[in-house]
DNA sequence: TTGATGATTCGCT
DNA sequence: GCGAATCATCAAT
């Protein structure tokens, strides 16, 4: 007889081509899976952040297209990896159609599976701190910039994203503003599950500069 | 070419 | 709570 219920659906392009703030809370309980030669981790999302791209001041793509940034200009449904810090990897989903350089960055979840593996990539002892944070969600799934442009509704990718089993409840979403981000702090564009414990903590960026002409 | 900075994390006080 | 680690990227020279 066929299963009661069927398996995980990876989500299709259509999924991403729209603004950044009608996917950010929409991946939440969904699961990224990235599939090595190690073997296979993957996250349930609990918690992202929408950067609206060239008309974004916290976004990369406010200053134009540059070779860092280009996949965020390119096609939705395709990972945009970054190096920062010296040391640190973050990814993001790109939404919206070609010349709109939007993206949604994935800041934190929950190891579903491959925690094993997780593990020795973070070396950490609690299993809720393995992604909780952008660069350990890169970490524990071993991302780095040669997924940069990834497409993540190709079934035949490494990296791919999957539809939630159930539907987090529109009731169960917090929003705030953005962790880390001097310019455009005010905006409500961060969201995550309520209930889930594996949620960055929130620190504010000291104002670097207060908008042109402030006290 | 140079200099400043960052969508962070970790360890120490 | 505070600062170091550590370097790709970008604006200015």
């Amino acid at each position: 007889m066929t299963p009661p219920v069927p398996g995980p659906r990876q989500l299709p392009r259509g999924f991403f081509d729209r603004p950044a703030t009608a996917v950010a809370p929409a991946l939440l309980g969904c699961v990224i899976s990235h599939q090595t030669a190690a073997g296979m981790v993957a996250v349930t999302l609990a918690e992202v952040e929408a950067y609206a791209g060239e008309s974004d001041p916290a976004s990369h793509a406010f200053r134009g297209r540059t070779a860092r940034n280009a996949v965020m200009f390119g096609a939705p449904g395709h990972a945009y990896v970054y190096f920062t810090y010296g040391m640190h990897f973050c990814v993001n989903l790109v939404c919206q159609p070609p010349g709109q350089a939007s993206a949604v960055l994935l800041r934190a979840g929950r190891v579903t599976d491959g925690v094993v593996l997780a593990r020795v990539r973070r070396s950490v002892l609690r299993e809720l701190d393995l992604a909780r944070g952008p660069a350990r969600l890169c970490e524990a799934l071993g991302i780095d910039r040669s997924q940069d442009g990834a497409d993540v509704c190709d079934p035949a990718s490494p990296l791919r994203v999957w539809a939630p089993q159930a539907p987090v409840p529109a009731v169960g979403i917090s929003r705030g503003p953005r962790v880390g981000v001097s310019r455009a702090a005010d905006v409500a564009w961060r969201f995550w599950i309520t209930s889930e414990p594996a949620v960055s903590a929130y620190r504010r960026q000291a104002a670097r500069r207060p908008a042109a002409g402030a006290t």
